[in-house]
DNA sequence: TAGATTGTTAATCGATTAACAATC
DNA sequence: TAGATTGTTAATCGATTAACAATC
């Protein structure tokens, strides 16, 4: 049952699955079964029972699943029991709503560093950061050993800074810039672009 | 060919084509290929062919697509050659950032109310738009016919929110609010949570 | 013409669902 | 015990890819 075995598809679900937890954590559910979460979100019991039994078998016939130990044994599979640290770079319109979104450190990513290259961007404040100029961002990344980075640079730019990065040990990168990156296979790449979502939409519209 | 027998993911996967085709007519080029295409998206050019097949022969034997063409038909598929309207609930840190937001008018997409419950919000400038009663949203929403809004309420009052439009009209929701929507069959939902890709990359990490 | 690339068919691959024995 | 629900297998469904005739 090594990692590498596993869909990608369903570490996508898992997330979410998690979040679903959490909900139901808050308004005071101890256990609930794959039917129930099932109905909340959309999605086959079957298919629940089965992702999930690719990680072991965390119910019990009869009951289902305890909230609390299966919220923690998704939080261990997905690794995020622990705190990440993570490095933005771009300090624009969409990079300084990113720095000051609080859900992030709420659910343990801590944005400890901001880079730009623009000079009068460089020094500034962005809520508890001072930004970076951006060449100072593979020593950084490389001295904490971050994993973990943001990209809100204009589209001509992801791509250099990308490669800067994945240079400097980055292995995770969650992408605003409107382009595909091109990036070794040991790199993960996520993709923010929210028109993107409405141009879906709109094909059904009218 | 009615629309209804073409897979969704399949149309999730023009979105990404139109912005290359944009992409590439910005840098000059005046024809591309299955190829090319999907070598910049990471994508196999025989999927790429199937999917457009759906829609039409765009293409020459030999030589390719033109990429003005090709992007003009995509447009129409997507209904996005025309202008839409959005409505955006919620006008805290999250909408505010949704709200200031260019790259939505830039492609198409302009945000025209905002709405949000809080009275000491409701009034405020936000850019150029006055914050509006929420009460008032589902008369605004009839009245000028808007069939798009985003959500940017807190988790426990998304429910709530998404009823209330869907009831005067909206037939499709962005939804940033962290949990999952139940809406009736004609209406789209699509959700943006930065978390949830963060935390489907860890799982590959360290 | 020779080379290139489309649109499409058939084959392969992978994901979802149905069903049920096991068991709480 | 009787009822409920899991984990898993096998069947179904759907999406991707390979291959190639058509043709620019």
């Amino acid at each position: 049952m090594s990692s590498h075995d596993i869909p990608d598809i369903v570490i996508s679900r898992l997330p979410v699955y998690l979040r679903a937890l959490e909900r139901l954590a808050q308004e005071g559910h101890e256990v609930t079964s794959s039917h129930e979460l099932g109905k909340r979100l959309g999605i086959s019991s079957a298919q629940i029972r089965k992702d999930l039994s690719h990680f072991g078998g965390f119910g019990k016939q009869g009951t289902g699943y305890r909230i609390g130990f299966l919220r923690e044994q998704l939080r261990q599979v997905l690794k995020v029991e622990r705190d990440w640290e993570i490095a933005l770079i771009g300090a624009g319109d969409l990079g300084s709503a990113v720095a000051r979104y609080r859900g992030f450190a709420e659910r343990g990513f801590h944005v400890t560093s901001v880079f730009d290259s623009s000079p009068d961007k460089i020094g500034r404040q962005i809520g508890s950061f001072k930004i970076q100029p951006i060449t100072d961002a593979p020593q950084v990344i490389r001295e904490r050993g971050i994993k973990i980075a943001m990209i809100a640079v204009p589209a001509e730019k992801a791509q250099e800074v990308a490669d800067m990065i994945i240079a400097a040990g980055v292995k995770a990168i969650l992408n605003y810039a409107p382009i595909n990156l091109n990036v070794p296979p040991d790199v993960h790449v996520q993709y923010i672009d929210p028109v993107l979502h409405l141009q879906r939409m709109t094909y059904y519209l009218v």
